[in-house]
DNA sequence: AGGAATAGCGCAATCGTTTGCGCAAACCAT
DNA sequence: ATGGTTTGCGCAAACGATTGCGCTATTCCT
């Protein structure tokens, strides 16, 4: 395992590690090195090799190419498409992700910002837990830092994330449109930003309507569906004609609890649910849902983070944030 | 942003850097450190809130704290379990985690791990792309590396993967054993070794039994399940009375290939899958499937990595490498 | 009292790069 | 020949931590 860095390639060729940082960094014609020198110390890299060391690189510069990315949970398939899409869009930019889960764990997520931030990461991307914005603001004060798909009501920081309002609002309508009266929505976890926009959307659209509505439930968990469902349709005249469930885990308890009971979307109850997931297409019937636009999601939170770096870098006033609420899209299926 | 270093606070509290760096690492005692000293360096660095620069520290010890894990696309929901189970292990170890995503290109899989070697990444886990283990084999001789989920056929790396043999014998022989007598299996990529596992262990359970088998397809993906479904199914007299999907994807095309043809699981053929989903829970009927230990598999992938660590460490003689192949279970549901 | 042992700490080199400054040689014009 | 540019490159100081070695007091032992 012999070494391989700029001072051995330094003695091979005779230039001065100086020269040889310079031509492997790309910096030659800054610095007018010779063609020569180029030639004959490019050569010798490849031939033993070389790979600059990073780590060496970063402390140096204090950029390290890479971006903290900080998701609740990398099981859950939503994260993991938003987070394949962002891990996707920084390669395509040179950087590289440093990925914390924090298990939706404020402690966990305290810990990661911290890591980051000692890991000197060029920015952060977070799916924030804590309800608080403190902490990540005084992060993004020191590094630059988007929020994605949850955020803080009233915060200076940049967010991208669903308009949940108007998604919710959206549903509903559609709900309403095909003649049910009396809706029942089963919600996440209250206190949780999209949770809270989803059911302000939902209320607003039934009492514009006229119609009956409930939220109930308390957590983005199939048991959670799965029990509100029961709960509600036990009876053996149900109070309601429909169901609107927050999350696709919502919805499979629902599924779950509606066949326990012998009932069947679309014929007994009218069934229509929050987030993106193929597999709503393969339950029967078919689900129809609101979908958020994941990639473009992705990519404007990536999008946004470049712009704060930049102005950053450059030292320049810094951008009024950027705050943008992504319109969700109807998706419809045969559930209603 | 003021700064915040060791010699900051050697300053401020009038020991040298020196000490203060063997105290805030822990290494005081070591050292033999004064309890005052102790006492003075950890009330100042906690006053000014400090955190050890973890690049300067990567770049002087050649250790990173950090892990690379390589997988193919982290939007598969497989393969995001997976990692969320893998990154919750190291971080119960103190390790990080730098993702990276192949999205099944080998190109992207060199470069991913050249770069892992670039940054010094302390260990690699990695699921594979490439169809030639002569890179792997390479940068594993200079970082411990562990395979996961696939693995090379002749190699001395470590690896932990199911036993797709296993697997695909065992849901074949249920099968067999429903009753079934004419299955149709549809493959993914035939190249890939755990495709070939499977092939092979259903093959070698169809010829035992004395039972007819036929293996077709060429993709994991909901597509293929749908096209060879309907392919062999649009007979009036299907010459199949069961099917077994080698993967989730494509059962789901399979479902959707059945219900256009209006035939039913179960009632009308034999179905089952391999690979975990919860998902396959909902379907109606819910489905029979061969479910393979991610956690398991996860934490000796990691287990296998700090064993080798470890004695790379100490430079004690390699172990010898650990090949494990972890036998997957079978989820009796209600589609055959 | 004299020497050895121990406790407590610091010097300075090191990890591999980058970069502000400056220096020598070559070239040009007068 | 003189002075001014331009070309091509190197010195040495960073970046922020760790660590082998050694130095000075103090304590202990006989």
């Amino acid at each position: 395992m012999e070494k391989n860095n700029i001072f051995t390639i330094s003695e091979k060729t005779g230039y001065s590690a100086t020269t040889v940082s310079r031509v492997l960094s790309g910096k030659a014609h800054k610095y007018r090195i010779s063609q020569a020198a180029i030639d004959r110390i490019t050569q010798e890299a490849d031939r033993c090799n070389y790979r600059p060391n990073l780590v060496a690189q970063s402390l140096r510069t204090q950029k390290s190419q890479t971006i903290g990315l900080l998701v609740p949970g990398i099981e859950n398939p939503f994260f993991a498409t938003l987070s394949a899409i962002v891990i996707e869009v920084l390669g395509a930019r040179g950087y590289h992700t440093l990925l914390a889960d924090s298990g939706e764990s404020e402690q966990e997520e305290r810990e990661a910002l911290r890591m980051f931030q000692s890991r000197s990461v060029d920015g952060i991307i977070c799916i924030p837990v804590s309800s608080s914005p403190a902490l990540h603001e005084e992060i993004g004060r020191k590094i630059p830092l988007v929020l994605l798909d949850r955020y803080f009501r009233e915060t200076k920081l940049s967010y991208v994330c669903t308009d949940n309002y108007a998604g919710a609002y959206m549903a509903t309508e559609y709900l309403l449109q095909k003649g049910y009266r009396r809706i029942l929505a089963i919600q996440g976890v209250p206190a949780s930003m999209p949770n809270q926009e989803r059911a302000r959307g939902f209320l607003s659209a039934v009492e514009k309507a006229g119609a009956s509505g409930s939220v109930v439930g308390d957590a983005f968990s199939v048991d959670n569906g799965f029990r509100e469902t029961q709960k509600a349709f036990s009876a053996s005249q149900p109070p309601y004609d429909a169901i609107f469930a927050f999350s696709s885990t919502i919805l499979l308890g629902t599924i779950q609890a509606l066949r326990q009971l012998q009932l069947r979307p679309l014929r007994d109850v009218g069934v229509i649910s929050f987030d993106n997931n193929g597999f709503l297409d393969f339950l029967d019937p078919a689900v129809t849902r609101v979908e958020q636009p994941l990639r473009e999601a992705g990519s404007q939170a990536v999008e946004t983070l470049f712009a704060i770096m930049d102005a950053r870098r450059r030292s320049l006033p810094e951008p009024a944030p950027r705050q943008l609420l992504i319109p969700p899209t109807l998706v419809v299926r045969d559930s209603c």
